[in-house]
DNA sequence: AATGAATGAGCCTTCATTCAT
DNA sequence: GATGAATGAAGGCTCATTCAT
């Protein structure tokens, strides 16, 4: 992405991660790949040897971009609070990037979350994990006392309500209207998330409600999935 | 129709479903379905006249059983943190499913988050939007003061807290190892994540830290996405 | 054979056979062997699965008439030099055989002698090695005396003097101009290789040449090629 | 140019000929054969011009030495007996060549034969004729009074004897076995050819058989195929 | 003289579908 | 209601070839 290189194998690769993102491996042909890129059939057989080759590094492509960014804004200095919040608000943009010329970036990568391919391994090693751990070290500083296993689940928690916005967004945006949906933008999620996050974890004030001190306990799973009190 | 009819055309709805949600539309064949369902070539255009035709009642028949389950045990009577627990517990119990005859329904579902379909009306008219009213109910009895974007934001926390384990399962088992992975088992997860929840709702403690007071608040988005403090 | 049926299948199997034996395995196109078969493209994946299944299928069946043919005519009570006439006719008539309908049959034949492929064992077994044996039991009742090496070695005399016409027609063609070819026709050829072969068992008058006396022994192989004449 | 040169040219000209010979004009692919020569793929076409104009090439490489090494080695003052033998040597000794180096020529040459191509004019001319003459001439010395279209037949049935060693080596060695077959070496086989075909024309004993009187004149070929006299 | 990039035709195959039975 | 045969479109891929350098 440094120098945005016009040959045909670039112009391949972004054709095809647009094409993957948007039909999936299966879905999308070659055809309609060297149409996008302006290239002859035989391109991709020249640049890329195979379609699932080229799949693979679209898939590694769609990563590049992304693991550079993020660490560059991030301020030591900050409290865990503000990082979460810097964090989630990154994650948040490109979540709910649309009609973005990265857009597929993201798409692709949820991609191999569903369905993980060979490339998954690359994708795991040098893009995921070390967004995750960075977010886990926000989190060990916010809640020095939680043990790994919570603090993995509550890593899990943020990103899963980030990425939802992803995953279901034509669903939810059906579900709720488009305009309700559309309320839902960055600057509201971000306070959302961030606030919703930080206040589980006991270092911010509850969402949402008034402030009650009904903090009434409730019971501990025991097992028969019938939650059963009393 | 409501058992399950050894038929061929329910057979076919069965192979179909399996089929789909392991290859998506594009990547299953009508061949294998009907090899799965020891049906001739021609039962599918008899029966359902298409392999789109036959997709739609395939999402459609993935909810069927889905919709029905839960509220058998919601007790009114309940308070609502209790309500949320059994909710989520629930949620779980599908999400987590898996070499589960039904394992299928829930792996569709998720395709059509991700590309609705045609289908995809009829789902979440009849299956996601009662659901989600469900828990949008839930919520207001715990929040009475919040407004409906907030109580739509929660609920998508809560449901992408859940979903991110059918979601990201393959990726999130291979971040963190299978060991830890497998730790996080039904119970685990409902009470991280109900204990989450409430307590960022404020109607419960904070989980996992101890129970600081440091609760310092923490900027609001100001837009420019730096969450420049001060 | 016996009924000649005008299946697609039977069809598409004549019509590899012709292009096989015309073209070779490369050369030959599945869509040539469906326009000359008048069906559909997708009917050779029907009927044979694959291209190179249709190959053996037509190799097998370039033999199914050659096996049953000769031995109606073969008279046991015919002396050895009779049998071994009606041999070499019925073998020069199919290799002598051109534009005939079961041309293709030797031609294929032929392309198998050269290179074998999984279908020259069954090739072997069912349609040669018969041919084969009758020919060393006619040799055998001629030269009783005979060890097997030299049963062996004289049938492939006899065999090659037939098959040459076949595979080197036509540039034996062109080496002695059409009309010198057209004479050697099935009379005179008949004629000539039994007779050849007759003369050199011992068992018939030398061809060709005035019944000369001076049979002038040779010198055996020395081992140094150079035949040492002194 | 007649010794072996290490120019790219000359490397694309030995790969080519062991690939056509083995896999054919169609089999072959250009990218095999670059790559045997390690050229480039551009090469080709800047030194031949074409697949098939390379082709033509190797065909003719393929003659280069066959042709003038024969007579080197044939004394006009031997008997004719003598020099069919050492002819017979020559012929069998390329024949039977197996893994030589040169082994492709033959390989090349017996392609040609059964599908010539415009090389064949060539070939005919160049290399095929002289040596057909060559044992023309041979056999007119044997037999003076036999007329050429005896002569032409005989040495057809000379040649093809010993061709046949080449043809249809892979069935021959699977239908008596590997064995047996490796008993028919060159020694052998020159002995039993020369002897059978010097039989055949009068100007030797028979072989195999005890020189039995039972010289029973064969019926003439009648046309009816039946070859039933009387 | 020699190269790597790029081209388009054509290959085999598989697909969903429809047609008679 | 159910089947096996047949269809044509389109898929991925490989091929020989040519173009600039």
């Amino acid at each position: 992405m440094s120098q945005a290189q016009d040959t045909t194998k670039a112009r391949l690769l972004e054709a095809a991660g647009e094409e993957f993102a948007e039909k999936g491996f299966e879905g999308a042909t070659i055809r309609a790949i060297i149409e996008r890129a302006k290239a002859n059939i035989a391109a991709v057989n020249y640049h890329f040897g195979d379609k699932e080759k080229l799949y693979v590094q679209a898939v590694i492509e769609s990563h590049r971009c992304g693991v550079d960014m993020e660490p560059v804004c991030m301020n030591p200095a900050d409290s865990a609070a503000e990082q979460l919040r810097l964090y989630v608000r990154h994650f948040l943009e490109r979540v709910l990037a649309i009609d973005n010329r990265d857009s597929w970036h993201h798409k692709l990568m949820i991609r191999e979350m569903l369905q993980p391919s060979h490339a998954s391994e690359t994708l795991v090693r040098e893009v995921i994990r070390p967004k995750f751990e960075r977010l886990m070290a926000i989190l060990q500083r916010a809640c020095p006392e939680a043990d790994e296993k919570r603090l993995i689940a509550s890593s899990f928690s943020i990103i899963g309500q980030c990425l939802h916005y992803k995953m279901a967004r034509p669903i939810a945006e059906r579900l709720v209207g488009p305009d309700a949906f559309a309320g839902l933008d960055l600057d509201y999620l971000t306070d959302h998330i961030t606030g919703f996050s930080l206040a589980a974890l006991g270092i911010g004030p509850p969402i949402g409600c008034g402030d009650r001190d009904s903090r009434t306990p409730v019971s501990t799973s025991a097992g028969n999935g019938q939650g059963d009190p009393r």
